[in-house]
DNA sequence: GACCTTGTTGACACATCGCCAATAGTGCTC
DNA sequence: GAGCACTATTGGCGATGTGTCAACAAGGTC
């Protein structure tokens, strides 16, 4: 009557079929589980397939890499429900601005543990890595200006659109990490920034 | 006249002695080089020994382990002449604002390479070398708040100069490796938010 | 030259990873 | 229900990297 009792009991665990998808995806969000608890070095490819319940060698069956795996799953941490981003209400700049901001300080703070595991406090920064959050940096980027009615903008403007998100990140980082800073304190901060960087930086480009 | 010919080159290696402080000193250079030019995870031991004519267990034996010495490495490359912030003139804030902005475009130009690679850009983002860039990014907040002219600022200030540090960071690496963006427009950048954020988000700490 | 201090080496034990032939579930056919 | 084909899954092999440690030898001292 045993059947597939969990991975390490007595019984000897049955093997067990799964569709690929199936499978690849359980595997994934064991490793999301796992990359966002500990750091890339600290979380062995023994340790995803031992908590799926399945050979190490099935892991790079699906994945590939290792890194493959962990690339995988920071795309998936920074994968956001920007739908809510085209909704937002029309009116002054600065409360489009601020609508913006807190937007986004709602998604960070939401699921907080991974978003900061993928943004790089305890993730590995290799040049693939890197890329990925670049890419996910650059569509916020252009949320954000979308957000701020400029459709086609110039390579400058989205350069330094880019870097505000940095600084929306970093920030977001020293207030979910540190807690020195209310949530106050930082809405304020973004919504300054971005209305000093859009009123007096951005005519240049 | 054979005598133990080395291992690789044409010319046999005698075993030489060094002082612990200059064998030390060798090794740790060697290692700034390839850190600053392959991520942490391409990067290993043998390499280093290689590179500097030792045996890998020496490498062990004066640092410890692969990440203790990555740390010692990330500390070096981070270590700034500030000696030069505390002599900037005593003009106006805008003055001020620009000349602290102007000093840190000329430190990370200057040896930009190992300041990316130790920013992140090619680094392993661990919980201990994520803590060795916090202390620096503190250190250059510091620096900041005094050349600003405020001592003894409150922590939320703090948190906040930090914030501005990360946003210095990460458009200097927009800068430096995207080359999208001018001088010009990045010290516009960096020198309006740090206005906009000591008259508008400053007085709330 | 003998001797002692200690910088330096080489190898052993262990962990992790990518790979691949062998194995065994699962549904299908008759 | 038995046989069968397909393929998801396994277990182990080889390669690479790392930390440790006893043994070795370079250089100074008497």
């Amino acid at each position: 009557m045993c059947r597939s009792v969990g991975r390490v009991s007595v019984q000897a665990v049955r093997r067990r079929r799964l569709e690929p998808d199936a499978r690849r995806e359980q595997i994934l969000s064991v490793a999301i589980r796992l990359f966002g608890a500990k750091p890339y070095a600290e979380v062995s490819t023994t340790d995803v397939a031992r908590d799926a319940g399945v050979a190490r060698g099935l892991v790079n069956h699906y994945f590939g890499t290792k890194k493959d795996l962990y690339l995988e799953v920071v795309r998936v941490m920074l994968t956001v429900p920007d739908v809510a981003l085209s909704q937002l209400p029309q009116g002054e700049l600065s409360e489009r601005a601020s609508s913006i901001v807190n937007w986004f300080l709602d998604v960070v703070s939401r699921h907080s543990t991974s978003w900061l595991a993928a943004t790089g406090a305890g993730g590995m920064a290799d040049a693939e890595v890197h890329e990925v959050i670049a890419e996910a940096v650059d569509h916020a980027a252009s949320g954000v200006l979308q957000a701020l009615g400029s459709d086609d903008p110039t390579p400058a403007l989205r350069a330094m659109t880019r870097a505000y998100v940095g600084l929306a990140i970093w920030t977001a980082q020293e207030w979910l990490q540190r807690g020195v800073l209310t949530r106050d304190q930082v809405h304020s901060l973004l919504t300054v920034s971005l209305l000093a960087m859009v009123e007096q930086v951005f005519p240049q480009a």
